[in-house]
DNA sequence: CGAGACTTTCCTGATT
DNA sequence: TAATCAGGAAAGTCTC
């Protein structure tokens, strides 16, 4: 596609930054005093994590361990980063339930990999998929320790037996979402209109369609592909039609995670 | 391998 | 006229 061979490192500072080389991986090169101050220290130290942080974390972990979110008691963890980790066990298998082992260990798990990288720049967490990038690519693979309680080790090994369900990790809906969710990263391309209603509209959508072509690896994505994909959509009550609106969609029942209201 | 979910691709026709 | 919208049909991709 000629934006992309095209494309100086002029543009792509601006309107073009999607078009590097890897999804994503840009944008450290590109936002770097943004994203190292949203990276570092802050998503890698839970006890700092805002709610929003702590519901994207939530998320994180359904998606990982493609746990359908519409059972996990969100509710249950309206709290910031340091009242999460405040939470014991029990706290944990109260809130959520058999999920709770799960969500303790893994918050758990982060926590120890902080305080085992005292320097957490040193590790290399490659994005090759930024997309998921909030949480789970930093953290490193680390086994519980052998000082752990017996139920600490339950839940790490009941965790990786968990049931894989969506292991690419978003959907179509999921990565329009994020682009909502996450503007600064890709500036410019939708845009809500009515945020509250849950409305949206497609400011650049050859270069939305790009985008997801490129997380897809499908080169010869277009937006005429992917709104046949949106509208198969409406069925499902993922979105609903908005009539006489071009490029305009809106978020229907079955759509979790854009309201304002969640973080 | 088969089934099912979720697109992707292509197409015809309508609308803006 | 070009871009977008509507869906049908069928193929492709991936996981269980």
């Amino acid at each position: 596609m000629s934006l992309i061979s095209n494309a100086t490192p002029d543009s792509q500072l601006t309107s073009h930054h999607w078009a590097s080389t890897n999804f994503y991986a840009d944008i450290p090169m590109v936002m770097t005093g943004y994203a190292s101050s949203r990276l570092w220290p802050h998503e890698s130290q839970p006890q700092f994590w805002s709610k929003y942080q702590v519901w994207e974390w939530l998320q994180q972990v359904m998606d990982i361990n493609q746990i359908d979110a519409s059972n996990v008691p969100f509710q249950n963890f309206d709290m910031d980063g340091h009242q999460l980790c405040n939470l014991t066990y029990q706290d944990f298998v109260h809130a959520a339930g058999d999920l709770g082992p799960i969500l303790f260990h893994r918050i758990t798990q982060l926590k120890w990999a902080v305080e085992i990288s005292c320097n957490f720049s040193e590790v290399s967490y490659p994005q090759t998929d930024g997309y998921d990038s909030s949480i789970q690519p930093r953290v490193p693979a680390v086994s519980p320790p052998p000082s752990c309680s017996h139920e600490m080790k339950m839940s790490y090994h009941r965790q990786h037996q968990v049931k894989k369900h969506n292991p690419r990790g978003s959907h179509l809906w999921e990565f329009i979402r994020d682009i909502l969710l996450h503007p600064e990263r890709n500036p410019g391309l939708i845009k809500w209109e009515d945020r509250t209603e849950g409305v949206f509209r497609f400011l650049k959508s050859e270069e939305v369609a790009q985008l997801w072509g490129k997380k897809k690896n499908n080169s010869s994505m277009t937006y005429e592909k992917l709104s046949r994909a949106m509208r198969y959509y409406y069925k499902r009550e993922i979105l609903e039609r908005v009539d006489g609106r071009r490029l305009v969609y809106k978020f229907g029942r079955n759509a979790r995670g854009w309201k304002e209201s969640e973080k």
